[in-house]
DNA sequence: AACTTGACATACGCCGTGTATCTGATTTTT
DNA sequence: AAAAATCAGATACACGGCGTATGTCAAGTT
């Protein structure tokens, strides 16, 4: 057999630990994690952590951006067949408020990222979802659909809605009933913004 | 000189470990905080913490309801004389988002407090900023201002925006000329709610 | 084949939490 | 009022986690 190339298996590391990581940070959150016991969990050891990450907040800050990044795909491909870019908006929203249902989710890019990265706006990764909702959002505005306001402060406010949204449901008693509602909630809210309503 | 009662001066402790509890996780956070270092800044040791909170997270849930009760009260002083309830609304939305700049509520309300005590529906304090906009928004939909949405996911809806409108405005380049945009685009988007424009 | 590099492991020191035990002052009891 | 009980808070200890310094051995270089 081929002898396995370094970079090769430096990259495999990267994705175990990443991999491993998300697991951990998702089920007991960032603070209680144990590092022993996450590299340890695919045959690693915290050697391999410092090394690839600096430190554990290093790792952090690659499982937020990997998360970040799959979210922002499944909210375009959610509003890919959305009849105007309004809608598109909306759909978007719809969809972050599903996806933050999702437990790793919440408490990775939604609870533990900003309080243990800072503010979202200026992670690394650039809060994707923020820049999505930020590039609809100057549409709209262009176009005369949306009133003129500042564009950075109402994409953040209509990703933070969308997101804190699904953080109540996620929370509430009923998840499956509260859903609909927060979504119902957060498209009467976001017409907010329209020059004319619908 | 008077024999101090017991009572007096347990209260008196409970009231510098809240304090100076407030202090260094507003400052450096829940995680980075030395509960060492924090009762010594008072004069006392980590026996009257875990004696009179039980553990860590019980003194951050004892400076939460703190900060919080605090948060309801400058709200609804700011909101006393506002025309009618609508624009009360928009008063106590403007009042959190001025007082989400403060960077203990930030850090200790918005931040620490979401990620290490879970929700704050569920808080103990009840999260008394979300009770009080649940009561306003209850009133304006019975009286036909606002559109019949679910009260509870509006409330949390309008008071997480203001909330994260501040969390925007705090870590935005220049939060001066931030802030009245932020509450420009808040009031903008609340007024989704409404069942005519004004 | 000798040498260098570097990805990861091993080993160590420091710090922080939580708990178990102790102590002395305030209450209570008789 | 003296003895007994209580209890707020201090002291001491055990455990575990993080970060760093150092070691090691395979992959790459010359």
């Amino acid at each position: 057999m081929a002898v396995r190339r370094r970079q090769e298996t430096m990259e495999e590391n990267r994705e175990k630990l990443i991999s491993a990581g998300r697991k951990a940070f998702g089920s007991q959150g960032f603070a209680a994690s144990s590092m022993d016991e996450m590299t340890a969990s695919v045959g690693l050891t915290r050697g391999a952590l410092y090394h690839n990450f600096g430190d554990k907040k290093g790792l952090l800050a690659a499982v937020v951006a990997r998360v970040d990044g799959e979210m922002v795909a499944r909210a375009q491909a959610a509003s890919a067949d959305a009849g105007d870019e309004w809608e598109q908006l909306l759909a978007e929203g719809a969809a972050y408020i599903a996806m933050a249902l999702d437990p790793e989710v919440r408490r990775i890019v939604l609870l533990d990222g900003p309080a243990f990265l800072g503010d979202p706006s200026h992670w690394p990764s650039q809060n994707a979802c923020l820049e999505a909702t930020k590039q609809v959002v100057g549409k709209l505005i262009a176009d005369g659909v949306m009133k003129p306001v500042d564009i950075d402060a109402a994409a953040r406010l209509l990703c933070g809605a969308a997101l804190n949204a699904a953080l109540w449901v996620a929370d509430s008693d009923d998840p499956k009933s509260a859903l609909p509602k927060a979504v119902d909630a957060f498209s009467l809210m976001a017409e907010g913004f329209l020059v004319e309503k619908r």
